[in-house]
DNA sequence: GTACCAATATACCAAATGGTATATTAATAT
DNA sequence: ATATTAATATACCATTTGGTATATTGGTAC
């Protein structure tokens, strides 16, 4: 990694934070120089302008998510032990995730769908990675004879994502982690009831 | 209504557009001044602050999309009928919905929670006066022997609002009203599985 | 009709905004 | 050791930001 790929790097690091908890026009220039203690050339040299570093800061928050989320739920010998796992994910997350802002697509999406249209493709493609991957497991149950073969996968995995989503919302803005939790109880309470054999 | 009262409510509907679809922080004096036509002399001289004329827009934005579902939920004969007509709502007026930008509640918690902190309180009071809204037709349906006696009105109240906000959210970002539907379908499903006798 | 007060416009302010051209420093290859 | 290039800092730019003091206009009561 040369010496600006590390610079690159440090300044997503950085910024990641203020960008999921101020927003992308809530985040200005200043904020960027002062997380980082670096000067606009150095950015500048970086990066091609502020929306460049609000993207890869984006990405940054999104794919680190993901990553962590999928490593809660590798190694996990059934499809319902993944989806459970998944769910325990927010259980035990959630307070790190709270202060740090809460989902970064879910806080994304909001500015990106009717403002800034250049986060709009890049958002799209994380929920459709996490649609993609609960698509995966509720697959992988269905070939181990867990879950019945009748399901619509996407369906399923798209109910999902809206109760996370609606939950971490509710939760955060009451300040009561109860209604995320209540959000993740339906979700294990509909794959017992129309998933599982 | 005096003409500063006039005036007043005239900045309001007229930025409430804007308000909804750029955000509190992404929304300026000029983008103010421009869409009313006044200028910033006159928008002082009737709210004190930019800040004001956020909370007076949010709270237009909140309780004229209040209003128009208490309408079509008012006037239905059943409890379970009301709440076919909430859902029917969202289906009916989806796109205008979309068009000025999507829930202003879903919208304003994701900058107020963590960022611009001045509008939180009137978002929470939004949500609970929104659940208040659905327990009191879960009250009515068991009143009026509809509905088991036992279900947790507020339980199904947060389970609904996360379903369509998380829809709302979802559809928004993915261009598919379908997944806007999806959440509506389970809500239905939910009230005809747990809640109805 | 005029005096008075409410409502709006004008003209200004300092500070912050995103951005850039150039200077300086640090690293690297020869 | 030195030339070259990569990385960062400095110093500047025009524009926009939110905000205000003052001037002007419009309406209304007497």
């Amino acid at each position: 990694m040369s010496k600006a790929e590390k610079t690159r790097q440090f300044i997503i690091e950085k910024t990641s934070l203020i960008f999921n908890k101020k927003g992308y026009s809530g985040t200005s220039l200043s904020d960027i120089t002062e997380a980082t203690g670096l000067t606009k050339g150095s950015i500048y040299g970086n990066f091609g302008n502020k929306d460049d570093v609000a993207l890869a800061a984006y990405e940054y928050n999104s794919t680190s998510l993901n990553k962590r989320i999928k490593i809660s739920v590798s190694g996990k010998a059934t499809a319902y032990k993944k989806l459970v796992a998944f769910t325990d994910f927010y259980r035990e997350n959630w307070k790190a995730i709270f202060e740090s802002g809460g989902c970064p697509l879910l806080n994304t999406a909001i500015e990106a769908d009717d403002h800034l249209f250049f986060l709009k493709a890049s958002v799209q493609k994380s929920f459709q990675n996490w649609s993609d991957t609960i698509v995966q497991i509720l697959n992988e149950g269905k070939n181990n004879n867990e879950f019945k073969k009748t399901i619509d996968t996407t369906y399923y995995a798209h109910s999902f994502i809206m109760l996370i989503e609606g939950g971490i919302l509710l939760a955060k803005i009451s300040d009561n982690q109860q209604l995320l939790f209540l959000a993740l109880d339906r979700i294990i309470k509909i794959v017992d009831n129309e998933i599982i054999k």
